[in-house]
DNA sequence: GGAACCATGCAGAATAATTGCATGATCGAC
DNA sequence: GTCGATCATGCAATTATTCTGCATGGTTCC
């Protein structure tokens, strides 16, 4: 996809400052220096005549002035995205550099095969596949070196009302129980969550995504889990599980090593499921390349595609 | 008001290319030179990964991108004077050139005492009134070089539908029978256009917009006149009426020299109006300067004031 | 066929943006 | 309090970008 011709630097500038708090911050995310950004940030206020940022502590705070022209810039970059979406609807074959990211098992299990798809559909476009947190597509899809995110909801993530993406649901990521080979729940036809209410669990630390998501699982089926052990990594979860210290949640689309365990799909109303989110700048949902990976992602994933319009 | 920051200028030289129909016509408005002109819009082209001008003739010829970048345009531009208008509102003090441009007779009557209004009541601001033909007024609008115009509607005026611009109704400027001292109109106590039926007739050139409003007039009355005499300019008819070569039409607002004519209102339904248009590029019109000129104007007209909402 | 007009490309000039450091100011820790 | 860390900004030098002036080649009109 091409840079953002179109909309002057200056407010992508000051909505870096704004993203990031500091200047130093959004010079990172800009691959500039402070003083660059603090020029640009200055003419802009100079040319719109009006103050943009305010001393604050040690860094900087905008100004109402300032939020009144990020938020008639989101209008402005929504519009420049559905530009370059037409024009690629109509140019016969876009060229450029076209940019997937994803958090980690997205990255991995679903970007490749679109990637691939799309490289040889669009043989002019160059491809690029960034393995990224949810928190960080966003930055990536907002400062440009981005088109399109594989997320899920974090706390941490904007909300489905930010102005600057759009997020539409993709698909449904139901998670599976793991157990060591010849644990009782392998011998029943049906596992409910609720079933495993008394076992030994292993989550992800307090405050990350996986903690939330297994202790709302876990909530929602009745019970508090038995929280035995901590891992963040589904192999480390894994070789826990193997050697028998308790059970843990992943997602269908997680591949697990090779160990010693079985894997139990699990069934009733309040089987947990990760939501996968595709997510873009605003206007950009209707880019030819767009949709077309996110097609490809849905029509090969043999998981639930959510149909609802964002 | 500010100049365009915000929106890369790029756009604006292929807009200009566009409104002009030429580069060198473009670079003209632009105060660049053809050959800068050329180089911005193939830089843009090329940021857009899109041709946007094809030769043509001697010429250039605008692609559908090239239609499809300037539809979208509209829209950025739009929102970037909305962006302008909130700022100026929520500062205290407005600062900058404003630039009131208008047709001559406006020109002359209205846009002064309006001027020195906002003077006084933004001694920050540096004004400067243009005077200019509609068409121009277009152009000047749209190159920034003025904010705020009064038009007339002619021929060769965008429509109202035309999306780069906003046209308010303003007032209704009647028009008035200008006819010889003693002359047998005089008499009458109440003169219906239809009156001056048999009257030779002064009119401008074909094609002007004077031409057509005075045959427009005239049929609406009922008649077709009995053209006499071209005269383009206020001067020049009064002058020919004051001779006996026949009876003009002008607007109330038009300020004659002293001849020995008289005035007359016209009454009835069919009585002519020139209407005056106040015109701002989209998105414009709720700027603290454009309202606070054209509440000027209006209440300190005593010509009928359109309150229509465009 | 020639003159006028138009767009574009290129080298050099003018302009603008960016860096690298230095300064001053604030905050937190000890 | 004082020191070190963090942050923003200003300035001079460097670097990148944009513009001009002219030359070229194509097109139209007379």
């Amino acid at each position: 996809m091409q840079n953002n011709c179109m909309i002057d630097s200056k407010l992508k500038v000051l909505q870096m400052v704004a993203q990031h708090g500091t200047v130093t911050a959004a010079a990172e995310a800009l691959h500039y220096t402070p003083s660059a950004v603090s020029y640009r940030v200055r003419q802009l206020a100079e040319e719109l005549g009006v103050e943009l940022l305010a001393p604050s502590g040690r860094g900087v705070a905008l100004t109402a002035a300032a939020r009144v022209v990020l938020r008639h810039a989101e209008v402005l970059y929504a519009e420049a995205e559905r530009t370059y979406a037409e024009l690629a609807a109509t140019v016969d074959e876009p060229t450029g550099l076209f940019t997937l990211c994803g958090f980690s098992t997205a990255a991995s299990r679903l970007l490749p095969p679109a990637a691939s798809d799309l490289r040889e559909r669009f043989p002019r476009i160059t491809l690029r596949v960034i393995e990224a947190e949810p928190v960080r597509c966003f930055d990536l899809l907002l400062s440009g070196d981005a088109d399109l995110a594989l997320v899920t909801n974090t706390a941490d993530t904007p909300p489905a009302s930010d102005e600057r993406f759009d997020q539409k649901p993709l698909l449904d990521d139901p998670l599976d129980l793991v157990v060591p080979e010849g644990h009782r729940l392998t011998r029943l036809s049906e596992v409910d969550l609720a079933d495993a209410a008394d076992e030994p669990w292993i989550v992800g630390s307090p405050g990350t995504t996986y903690h939330h998501l297994v202790m709302n699982a876990c909530m929602t089926a009745g019970f508090t889990p038995n929280i035995a052990h901590h891992a963040d990594e589904w192999e480390t979860g894994t070789a826990l599980v193997a050697h028998g210290f308790g059970i843990i949640l992943v997602p269908k689309l997680a591949r697990l090593q090779d160990w010693p365990v079985v894997r139990l799909p699990l069934s009733g109303d309040a089987a947990p499921v990760r939501r996968v989110l595709a997510a873009t700048r605003k206007g950009g949902r209707d880019h030819p390349l767009v949709t077309a990976a996110l097609e490809r992602i849905s029509s090969s994933s043999t998981l639930p595609v959510v149909r609802d319009e964002a």
